[in-house]
DNA sequence: CACTGGTTTCGATGATGATCGAAATATGGA
DNA sequence: TCCATATTTCGATCATCATCGAAACCAGTG
């Protein structure tokens, strides 16, 4: 399969739409897809046939549904790189985006937090002397590993994982950096656990819990009464 | 402008094409794009301009002719990406393509080096200790900051530059990291003064002078006579 | 002021392919 | 066994757009 080939499975808006869909990591099925694009069941798997073929999609068959997936972090990736050079979706008036889109708030990238959320809590972290900027990534500092450590995580069982460990990812609402890789998908897991945020499957938007809006602000200095 | 319309800016073979051949970073004119990629320069001509509306591509114009060039190094990490996922152009019984494909052997990305040459030059010196993996990236030890020095780099300039200092960029040809960012374009501009390696404009193809496997043996330990 | 070569605009054609209605298939439940 | 739901296949339609010939445009050059 040629590049061009690749490339036209995701030019062509129904497909973008399914595709960005996934950006959140979870899976769905084929007729959520279809609803989310506006096109008929038919069509989203003409389509989804296609990305698999590609490549770009996965599809595991579950009951009597399919759920697709996107194929690899990498595809996520590339999507978010292709959105940053597109430039975020263009709002009337932009009267101050995050009250508008609530994607802008806070949401997940495959497995990590994303959304002005994040990037508090990263900007924050670096503040407060957790993390440091490392080159394409960040580095926890002395501070952080008992911070961290004393919150629950097991850095030196996520710094073995074959993932980066501590990603800096940039996403295109704010077009700043927060933290990606195996500690951002760390972090996310035990907010989860520790119902500090709900996600409903499906959907990028999180929920910040009023136990994680106090949780965040005792243990990390984060306002998060967007 | 919307994701898929960027997307479907290279959804075409003669837009993949053009788009590719740009990747090089170097700027061609018109009328070589569309020798390349096999069309009218009418229609090559429609392509740029709507490529260049996208925000893919730049253009210059010098004399009578119009230079056409990626917008912006993030274009050609995006290029790569996309072409590390389509995988690399299929050859008959892949004869050992390295042997065949000469861009597979040595080559330029936009500004840094490229292909299995690339590619040994980062396993030697990360061998011999003068860089280290650090995540995403790259970093130079202490054995190899007096060394790059020695060979006339001047790493804290390089460092202050708004890019990133030592990006580990994988190639679609060897699927392993090579130097890029501030560090592997250092390297090559280097290389090039020094008249170690000789770059036809408008190639990605990088040839290594004979002096210049002298000096990558000599300086980098680097068998150059592939 | 023509002339040349590179590039773009215009107009028309033709092919690709996105889409949907209708029907077939698959899978679990009553 | 029959039904309901999810998904795919088939066939046809329709819009989009890549492409090219012809001609205009533009910038140097003689």
């Amino acid at each position: 399969m040629e590049l061009h080939k690749v490339v036209a499975l995701l030019g062509v808006p129904a497909r973008a739409a399914m595709a960005w869909a996934l950006v959140g990591g979870d899976a769905l099925p084929a007729s959520e897809l279809a609803y989310r694009a506006g096109v008929t069941p038919q069509t989203a798997s003409h389509h989804l046939a296609r990305m698999v073929d590609g490549g770009l999609l996965a599809v595991e068959r579950c009951l009597r549904y399919r759920y697709y997936r996107l194929a690899s972090p990498a595809v996520a990736e590339i999507l978010e790189s292709l959105m940053a050079l597109s430039g975020p979706p263009i709002l009337k008036n932009r009267p101050d985006r995050a009250a508008v889109d609530p994607l802008c708030q806070a949401r997940s990238c495959y497995d990590h937090l994303a959304g002005s959320l994040a990037v508090a809590l990263a900007d924050t972290l670096r503040r407060n002397g957790w993390i440091s900027l490392q080159e394409r990534d960040y580095q926890v500092t002395e501070i952080g590993e008992h911070g961290f450590v004393a919150f629950g995580l097991d850095l030196p069982a996520l710094r073995h994982q074959r993932r980066l460990f501590a990603r800096r990812c940039i996403d295109w609402s704010e077009r700043r950096p927060h933290i990606g890789g195996a500690l951002g998908a760390a972090l996310m897991t035990r907010f989860q656990e520790s119902g500090w945020i709900r996600k409903n499957p499906g959907d990028r938007k999180i929920w910040v819990t009023s136990v994680g809006q106090q949780g965040l602000w005792k243990t990390f200095g984060v306002d998060a009464t967007l």
